[in-house]
RNA sequence: GGGCGCGUAGCUCAGUGGUAGAGCACUCGCCUUACAAGCGAGGGGUCACAGGUUCGAACCCUGUCGCGCCCA
């Protein structure tokens, strides 16, 4: 092929990267081509990844965005290694933020409360709701190129899952795991629902203590309480058994204040005397340790609030808010002389509902339960003997802590959206279990249990109800285990420690090796700002992710997540940061764009008609050619190594620099003197860049999809590269010695243009110069090297004015009278002091006997080669420095 | 209180026994025919502190100080 028949097939690519051109239109052409669509019949080895599903009513945000590339890497980079690919969507159904906004909706919309509408009716508009509203994440997905199977997109309140939940539920009732029991659990009377513990987050909060007198004279004892308006509730006071101050009251009782009851003293070892006045009040309806007490001494637990934190025990404060009610037992106290100790503010740890922050209370109420024991331990059996693997590794303490010190799970919610707790009432206590096949059992007096599951109780199931269970499906044959959950270290304990516990629980009869729902557990960082502070819509510094898409492409926002996902650290991310992978982008693009124009392409074919496959014959490249290639062919072993280690922000690193500044910058600059040369050089130079170019694409597209399919299929005119092979090292190509040659070429250029630099020589300025090589090896190069300095061939009259000496090269320069002498003074006698110091630091080593005789050999070669080069450096430079004029 | 982790260049972070690195920012010079979203050159660090192990420590051990997170 002709140079110019290369220059009449070059498409023209425009100069800059236009992610909007091409994003939608490839995603619309995946997705059209059923690439991302798995099949469980193929007879490939199969890798999936399920979703952890995100929330029906929620919008991306920078942490999807982010666990979603790596999910979307993985899925990629399988797919092109040759194995059977699922990536799996979906959704879960969200209960109580669901239930709320649809709730508000109703009551802005048509002034109405869920209690206006029947149940049936009510979870009908929530249904309506999700056809109307939910799931914008979805299109986000696409929008960030997640090459999920959309055929197999899922939700968990989806007949399927339903069914998965039913049958689970019903297994577990029967094995006694889920059993109903009234105790205290968390409650948030603003959701007016029950919580599981790891729905409360734990804050400190400025609070009050008061120290308050029950009783009186010698029968009186002082309690400090940070919600006074349960004092309302006690039944007991409570001292240690050992406690010499508060023997004599222990059976005794006391006047509880505002109430006129008794109640009396127990001793209950719990109680720490070290702490206060070292007795404490016990309201068993609205603590849990208080309940523990009660249920020691057989005392009444007294309600004094309902769902919605209004007290309701009889009285002044009866129909008062809870923190309406605090101040007020407070004031009636003090009128009452019971107040003893004051102290606000008083910090200390409240819990708060997860969902909407309001303070929890603990409630006294029957609720089913899951007895996690015998399931947690099996849960944290298989991480401890090896079936499923944590990384980073670190992440697996977390994971035991909670595991090994889990309390039962509270699975019950006080919603009408969710799935309806499988369990009848007869009209004389019968409690019956009904599971997804059988017959509820009808007539008088026989009611189902009004509340729903946990929406976490069926995205715990998500990596097998998913794929068909409770059916024997294909897919769950296929593709059960999963390979590898990905999700930050957040919600370790939401999705990935209870998918631990139901997959080994329902998927039991495959035995402990294949039952574990994942291989590998991927826990990632937080998205940070770029001071990595934590981001929050109170700091004002939370960014919406499709903003940084418009403005810079998906592949820069994912490209810039996946580079900063080092393993076990948060991830700090700022515009400047996703500018800079844009850049990246655009470089790429410009460097194919070179190829293309200089009519690269892949494939060879040589001039004598030989086909030959990518490369030509190794025997007929140049160094160059056989350096950049051995190049390659190293960062693809790393590459491989680091998505091993799921070590993402190597992954980027590696290629953004072999890409950027080894391909992209020294060998194309080195190929556009091939290119200008011609001949057999230009062509093999055409097919070593066009295969390199399309290693590198291959490399970089499971991280940024969009812009190497766009210039992939360019350079190649094949159909995807997301069905392209995965490129494999090959040992063959490794080269030392043509390593080293660029090396030391790289050297001598970097040289030289330091000198034009310090000499105040403009870049475009040609000078006058001869080359002396004293060593053969880079003779072959002089051209390369006169292109890349700008140093033209002496002409008549040519006068060394200046000299450059690097290694084994030469380069005598006519500046005419140009030369700045002090500036070379300067340059030479940097190069001196390093040259010296580096003498010193080898000398000092070698001269200490401990060393040289204790040192492995090659550590101490090492350092005679640095003297030796040290050495002849200062030889040199002292000679070029006298050379020099007299300042 | 228990556990985990982190203190490396102005900023954000790699590096985990053998000559301290990257991106961004900064200084100087360039629109050199792929790319100014670019090119060339440069400056910048007692690797938190103190001991110890070692021929050799940013790296391993001990302690101190500071910061973050999880659990109670």
């Amino acid at each position: 092929m002709t140079d110019e028949t290369a220059a009449n097939q070059t498409p023209s690519l425009p100069p800059q990267y236009t992610p909007a051109e091409v994003e939608g239109k490839l995603y619309r052409r995946w997705h059209a081509a059923g690439y991302f669509e798995a099949d469980p019949k193929s007879g490939k080895t199969p890798y999936s990844i399920v979703i952890p599903p995100p929330n029906v009513t929620g919008a991306l945000h920078l942490g999807h965005a982010f666990g979603h590339t790596i999910k979307d890497a993985l899925t990629r980079r399988a797919r092109m290694q040759g194995l059977e690919a699922l990536w799996l969507p979906g959704m879960d159904h969200a209960g109580i933020a669901t239930q709320t906004l649809v709730e508000r909706h109703l009551a802005t919309t048509e002034g109405k409360s869920r209690h206006d509408l029947t149940r049936e009716e009510f979870v009908q508009r929530v249904w309506e709701w999700k056809e109307e509203y939910g799931g914008q994440i979805l299109d986000q997905m696409r929008r960030l190129g997640d090459s999920v199977d959309w055929s197999r997109e899922r939700f968990t309140m989806d007949d399927g899952l339903s069914r998965a939940v039913g049958t689970i539920f019903k297994q577990l009732f029967d094995d006694g795991l889920i059993y109903r029991a009234e105790r205290i659990i968390n409650w948030c009377p603003r959701c007016r629902t029950a919580l599981s513990d790891i729905e409360v987050e734990h804050r400190d909060d400025d609070g009050e203590l008061v120290s308050i007198r029950y009783g009186a004279g010698d029968a009186s004892v002082v309690v400090a309480t940070t919600r006074a308006e349960t004092m309302l509730g006690d039944t007991a006071v409570a001292v240690h058994p050992d406690d010499e101050r508060y023997r004599h009251l222990v059976g005794k009782s006391v006047e509880l204040p505002l109430t006129g009851r008794s109640i009396p003293v127990v001793a209950d070892a719990q109680v720490d005397p070290e702490f206060g006045s070292g007795a404490v009040k016990v309201t068993p309806a609205h603590d849990p340790n208080d309940f523990e007490i009660g249920q020691r001494h057989g005392l009444p637990a007294l309600e004094i609030m309902d769902e919605r934190g209004i007290i309701t025990a009889h009285g002044p404060f009866e129909g008062l808010d809870r923190f309406e009610a605090r101040p007020a037992v407070v004031a009636a106290l003090r009128q009452e002389a019971r107040i003893v100790a004051e102290k606000r503010p008083y910090v200390h740890a409240v819990g708060h509902c997860s969902r909407c922050d309001t303070v929890v209370e603990p409630r006294l109420s029957l609720q089913w339960f899951v007895q996690v024991a015998p399931l947690a331990k099996a849960a944290g059996d298989a991480v401890r003997d090896g079936r499923v693997r944590f990384h980073p590794p670190e992440m697996a303490a977390r994971y035991f802590e909670w595991v090994d010190n889990m309390r039962d799970w509270c699975i019950s919610r006080q919603l009408w959206w969710g799935h309806r707790i499988p369990v009848w009432y007869g009209p004389h206590g019968e409690v019956v279990c009904v599971g997804p096949d059988e017959e509820a059992p009808t007539g008088e007096g026989w009611h189902q249990d009004p509340d729903v599951l946990d929406t976490w109780f069926s995205s715990a199931l998500w990596p097998f109800s998913t794929l068909g269970w409770p059916e024997d499906t294909e897919d769950l044959r296929a593709f059960y285990p999963t390979s590898v959950m990905v999700t930050g270290y957040d919600i370790l304990f939401f999705w990935v420690a209870r998918m631990m516990m139901f997959g080994l629980y329902a998927m039991a009869d495959r035995g402990p090796q294949d039952a574990v729902p994942f291989r590998d557990v991927v826990l990632h960082g937080l998205i940070r700002d770029e001071h990595g502070r934590k981001m929050s819509k109170s700091r004002g510094n939370t960014v919406d992710p499709l903003d940084w898409m418009d403005a810079y492409g998906s592949d820069a926002l994912r490209f810039t997540l996946a580079r900063g996902a080092n393993p076990g650290s948060d991830v700090p991310i700022g515009e400047e940061w996703v500018q800079g992978s844009r850049n990246f982008c655009n470089k790429i693009w410009n460097a194919t764009r070179f190829a293309l124009m200089n009519g690269v392409r892949t494939g060879v074919v040589l001039a004598d008609g030989e086909l030959t496959g990518p490369l030509p014959p190794l025997e007929r490249l140049s160094t160059a050619d056989r350096w950049i290639l051995s190049r390659m062919n190293s960062v693809v072993a790393e590459v491989d190594t680091a998505y091993e280690e799921y070590h993402f922000a190597r992954v980027c690193d590696i290629l953004y620099h072999f890409a950027w500044d080894e391909l992209f910058d020294w060998y194309i600059e080195l190929a556009k003197t091939s290119f200008q040369r011609g001949g057999a050089e230009a062509e093999t130079t055409r097919a070593v860049l066009g295969h390199v170019l399309d290693v590198t694409l291959r490399l970089l597209h499971p991280v940024i999809p969009f812009v190497t399919e766009e210039l992939w299929c360019a350079l190649t005119h094949k159909e995807s590269i997301t069905i392209a092979p995965w490129p494999h090292a090959e040992l063959r190509l490794a080269d030392p010695h043509a390593e080293d040659t660029i090396r030391q070429l790289q050297t001598v250029v970097t040289e030289i243009r330091r000198f034009r630099a310090e000499q105040g020589l403009k870049p475009g300025q040609r000078v006058p110069a001869r080359i002396h090589f004293d060593d053969p090896l880079l003779t072959g190069f002089e051209e390369h090297i006169r292109s890349l300095t700008r140093l033209t061939a002496p002409a008549d009259g040519f006068a060394s004015t200046a000299a450059v000496e690097v290694a084994e090269v030469r380069v005598e320069l006519d500046l005419s009278d140009a030369i700045d002498f002090a500036a070379e003074r300067k340059r030479l006698e940097k190069d001196l002091a390093a040259a010296e110091k580096d003498k010193a630091t080898a000398e000092a080593r070698l001269a200490d006997s401990n060393f040289t005789s204790k040192a492995p050999e090659t550590v101490v070669e090492n350092f005679r080669t640095r003297l030796n080069d040290a050495e002849t450096e200062i030889t040199r430079i002292t000679k070029q420095l006298a050379a020099l004029p007299r300042p």
